[in-house]
DNA sequence: TTGTAGGCGTTATCAC
DNA sequence: GTGATAACGCCTACAA
């Protein structure tokens, strides 16, 4: 591999001279074209971990999500991904599987590879003990923590993204509620994740402030896969009478909806005439599903912008602003499932 | 930041005896302890990129795809991810939008990075020159390159996965032949992407063999997004008269296919009764959406681990065989859209 | 604008 | 098993 040795020498200067023209700094230096002429011989590309090395930065973001398979991820690492290009960042990606101990490995990996900065998204599990005191060690040397999800210990000087899942079901029941929905179910899903289990929190606080019947058989939990969803909510349809059904559903997130509108569909129950569905997150394939689904959208694009827009500011020494909450408050999107 | 003379220091030793430990390379040194107990004393995360500019290899493979957001192309990270990890490697992740100057931009970040192979999925547009050189220049160095899609130019050396996405759509029409569907059309979509340009051609390949029906307006492109294909497919149905138009369309991939299925719904078009519809990847959501989507699968999950099982195996000199093709065929999921 | 010296943190080499 | 020394490729500091 050629370095910037061999691109000095073949460019007769320096290597100092050519580290700058490469680096863009002497724009009107007389070596300008045979430096570039030379690298381009060479096939030169720096080597940026050597780069890394010496001036102890990356420019690299670290990211951790809890399943990258989950279309709302997708979109979460498409948009750090464009918002970090735009600032000259790159991204490194790990994830968690929504267990604390993969958790840890991840953000060892990003650790070792000196990240600038970390999004460490765990809206599935609180954050782990070990993950936790790496978080610490990034803060104590400036380096950038956002943490989107919950977290059980306090962790002084990370920000934090903060979507309004509680409020956001709320509005979802209230809505409901005004179309003439009484019996409202909530099918929280997978994995016991946190974030499902504050939107059935908004769910069950709504009830009660609506004076809506709350019954237990009206939340639905699974811990399996999205097939469970489908066999669960059969269950539960079958099991109660067609007076004591719920009219409506709110799902814990868009795929859980999807997965419950193919039960609907299998039980013959037309949606939304006998049944209403809402969703949550907004992933792309929301709009396309048929019956197209109401949902409670997540601004990830802007989310994501800020939070790279931020970090980028503390990474670089433009802002010194104490640890700041960002708060978003989902939008109810309404189409054809209520 | 702690480093390897501080933990050395702090247990007693030599910074040699100190990171062969921490490199599991001495098993029963009698410091042994005292060097763990000083790291974790200490927060000590080795440099890594310290260690690979120095060992010159890095153990991270660079994964470039075209769209993030497609959730195929989201299996594909995750099944390399978890692929990578079972061998011990880190992915570094590079979108090329789709487009060759991107995917340039893309390589570069690899190469500067010296990831120690690369997986460049290009089935959206043949891979560009530039890009075409920097797997050249990985190739000259003994990294290995495997390319999913399409090339223009030859590029000795490369391993190559070859999706038979002829043989399979080719499957799909007789299949549909056999249901008793003679007019069958083809939704394109997308960005003339080459994949799906592959599978137009199996279409119109095996309606000659089979006798059946090859009009114009049987093949529907757009080159916007998902919600053209909406209108597109509208405006066909429309223009054709109940006798002449397709009792049946492939979709030339899921997102796609499930487009195709929203715009039959708002024609009141019923699948499969009105028309049939089959899709391409078989994504995990074509299972859940309504009707369910029969669709032609890719093995993601097993071309990822053969992918990443060879690729290693080229790292680490354990394998010298030329560059070889690994072939898959898709399988034809029957379910309910047809 | 240009060049020289030195060090970032690690591992390879070669001695013991 | 252990330790001293050099080297990976680059950039910062400083000097010219």
């Amino acid at each position: 591999m050629s370095n910037i040795y061999k691109v000095a020498k073949l460019a007769g200067v320096s290597p100092k001279t050519a580290a700058r023209i490469l680096a863009g700094e002497s724009q009107r230096s007389k070596h300008r074209q045979a430096v570039f002429d030379a690298a381009k011989e060479l096939g030169y590309a720096r080597n940026q971990q050597a780069a890394n090395l010496r001036s102890g930065s990356t420019s690299v973001i670290g990211i951790i999500v809890p399943d990258i398979n989950n279309p709302f991820y997708g979109k979460v690492i498409q948009s750090m991904h464009d918002a970090c290009l735009k600032h000259g960042f790159s991204i490194l990606l790990a994830s968690s599987f929504g267990r604390p101990e993969e958790e840890a490995r991840a953000m060892r990996t990003l650790q070792s590879y000196r990240v600038d900065g970390v999004m460490l998204n765990a809206s599935e599990h609180p954050v782990g003990k070990e993950s936790l005191k790496i978080c610490r060690h990034f803060i104590e040397q400036g380096k950038p923590v956002v943490l989107s999800g919950e977290i059980e210990e306090k962790l002084p000087g990370a920000d934090r993204v903060v979507i309004g899942n509680e409020l956001a079901v709320s509005k979802a029941v209230r809505y409901l509620q005004s179309q003439g929905h009484e019996r409202i179910g909530f099918i929280g899903g997978f994995e016991d994740s946190r974030a499902i289990q504050q939107r059935h929190a908004g769910y069950v606080t709504t009830l009660k402030e609506c004076d809506l019947p709350l019954l237990d058989e009206y939340t639905i939990y699974t811990n399996g896969d999205m097939a469970q969803v489908g066999s669960k909510v059969t269950d539960t349809m079958l099991k109660l009478s067609k007076k004591v059904r719920p009219t409506a559903f709110i799902a814990g997130n868009d795929i859980i909806a999807i997965s419950a509108l193919k039960a609907f569909d299998k039980l013959s129950l037309k949606v939304p005439a006998d049944v209403a569905v809402i969703g949550f997150d907004g992933i792309d394939l929301s709009e396309m599903v048929t019956p197209s689904l109401t949902t409670l959208r997540q601004p990830q694009t802007q989310i994501a912008s800020d939070v790279v827009q931020l970090m980028v500011q503390r990474i670089k020494g433009e802002t010194t602003i104490g640890a700041s909450e960002l708060h978003y408050e989902p939008e109810l999107i309404i189409r054809d499932s209520t």
